[in-house]
DNA sequence: CTGAAAGCGCTTACAG
DNA sequence: CTGAAAGCGCTTACAG
């Protein structure tokens, strides 16, 4: 077992300084040929390769860039983290992932861990925890320290920074007059509570939905679900009095629940029943019926907000103790209805 | 924006030596309390941390760990990456993750970034390309440098190193045995190609449950699928046929498909095709009806092969240099059959 | 009790 | 054309 080879060792062999060694590997024209050449030739046979941390303290940045999540084992989240991946590898850099689980104390060491040098910047989601005690602190430190953090999908208007979202209010509103247009009268809203930042914007599209089209809007008919394994009693006590025709669900796991619920009652999907649920994953697609969802790229996102951390990283290079130009920008993604058999 | 504070800035406000700085922050006993306090005080007001890169760089360590797997959106794979965080963190361990995408040469890619320094050990699942070219140079090359890893799931016999798998084959014989105890005669297997190793595997353990048992093995009802779209046709046929009574499929995308299949073309699940899956993920639980499967708890072998490698990157601290001590082990996570509504 | 020096592995402005 | 020196941010053995 042979550690790998450093500059220091190079140049003892053949005799020569560590500058020049540096120098003939970048391929300085200050160096002779000759010499330029014979370290090159030495440095390939010994496969050498500079060592990463080294350059990072050198140059002051990692090459990396740090991902904090509330989950991972999460459809959308995953497909975001390889949006960001495919970039992150053009581009050269390393990504580094924590995942909050939805707890406030381990966003905020994750993020401390990371900021302590170890990437250029952040790309995150909010956790629930943290949407919901609105307490960001952790987040502008990081940009005080003027490291570029972009935020997706779960975001705050309290922090500036770059955001990549999708027009939740206006998918929602898109899902809900899809269904009044096939005939629907009764529709239900199935959410999650309030604070999430994105539960509510698809409530607010609901809702807006609905009085567009004079249609009343009832708080009984919006179900606020905490727990997923607890809400199947609910929605088979709604389904029996016929208190809906259609349901418009925040998320895909949802939507499965209550089409199994509304099975084993003996009703149909999407007949005395239709369906529409956000967030196009891997259940709607194999659901049994499909399930018709309102896309949203994770993938594009992903890109997307990593092209412009990226920027962002290699923008500051350039004006770096100057002012920082704070004209952050919030990228909207694209939405679009995938029809499938839970709706007629 | 101020960058972050440096034990250089400290030591000049407070007109003392750096190495003095350093002292009073790890509490050395060595200085005075009185300087030991004011510099303590003047760094937690200015919330100083120490830089992780300088420290990588001086300890040769980075406390960071990398994870090379064929592909993130896929269940198991972010399971096992959850399982892997969870100790990580516990032990301050930062998780550096990279995607092969299934292809050989990004993984060579990728483990080549990161051994330069970035990480202290690998943990890794192999690409399909990969096992397909059995080609593992540069996991050799990797642990030839003192740099431990621990293969998980699709591992090879050609490399000496710390694993983490299940039983794959005598998973499969169980799964098909329970099959046979249910009366079905005619079982075939849906599987990928030959050379992912653990799709061989299953095949080996679904073969000799049958020949256990004085049921013949028959290859046309071992159907090996490159493309899961393209699949449905021969499925079909062979449904139409009667060719079989029950099918073991290696992965839950084959068996959701197969029951859609037989759904459209009027048959029962179970009543006149059981299905059992290997890998328990979201799709089973979520299907109709949901699917019998081999539980495969990524989690963990996540939470296994962490532990594996942060003992072997810690033991090695102390005979550092020392002759390399290589008692691999193979550890074997325990799986059990999770019985659903598609088998009776 | 405090600090100067060496070093982790690299780069680069500056001398010679 | 080559190399010594300073520096990135830290730690620690060694002097004083």
């Amino acid at each position: 077992m042979k550690r790998k080879i450093t500059l220091k060792q190079i140049a003892k062999e053949l005799d020569v300084s560590i500058s020049t060694v540096s120098k003939s590997l970048r391929n300085s024209l200050e160096i002779g040929e000759e010499t330029r050449l014979k370290v090159q030739a030495f440095a390939k046979f010994y496969n050498y390769k500079p060592n990463n941390i080294a350059l990072s303290l050198k140059n002051r940045k990692t090459k990396s860039i740090g991902i904090i999540i509330p989950e991972i084992v999460h459809y959308f989240f995953s497909t975001v983290i390889n949006g960001i991946e495919q970039v992150a590898n053009e581009y050269g850099y390393s990504v580094v992932i924590c995942v909050s689980d939805d707890s406030f104390d381990k966003e905020v060491l994750n993020m401390e861990m990371l900021a302590n040098g170890s990437i250029d910047g952040f790309i995150m989601s909010l956790s629930k925890e943290t949407q919901y005690k609105g307490d960001f602190h952790h987040i502008t430190e990081v940009i005080n320290q003027g490291m570029p953090v972009v935020m997706f999908d779960r975001v705050t208007n309290d922090i500036l920074c770059d955001k990549v979202i999708i027009d939740d209010k206006s998918a929602a509103y898109e899902a809900v007059q899809s269904l009044i247009d096939s005939g629907r009268k009764k529709i239900a809203l199935v959410t999650t509570v309030d604070y999430v930042s994105v539960g509510k914007l698809r409530t607010d599209g609901y809702e807006k939905a609905l009085l567009d089209n004079g249609l009343p809007f009832n708080e009984d008919l919006i179900i606020k679900i905490e727990d997923v394994d607890t809400c199947e009693i609910t929605i088979s006590q709604l389904l029996h009095d016929r208190a809906f025709d259609a349901v418009f669900a925040v998320n895909e796991l949802f939507a499965v629940t209550i089409i199994k619920t509304a099975n084993k009652m003996g009703l149909k999907v999407p007949e005395d029943l239709a369906v529409i649920a956000f967030t196009d994953g891997i259940i709607s697609k194999y659901s049994t019926p499909t399930i018709t969802t309102v896309s949203q790229s994770g993938e594009k996102m992903g890109n997307k907000a990593a092209k412009m951390l990226i920027e962002r990283i290699e923008a500051e290079e350039d004006d770096d103790d100057e002012e920082h130009n704070e004209n952050y920008i919030t990228e909207v993604i694209e939405t679009h209805l995938i029809k499938r058999e839970s709706t007629d």
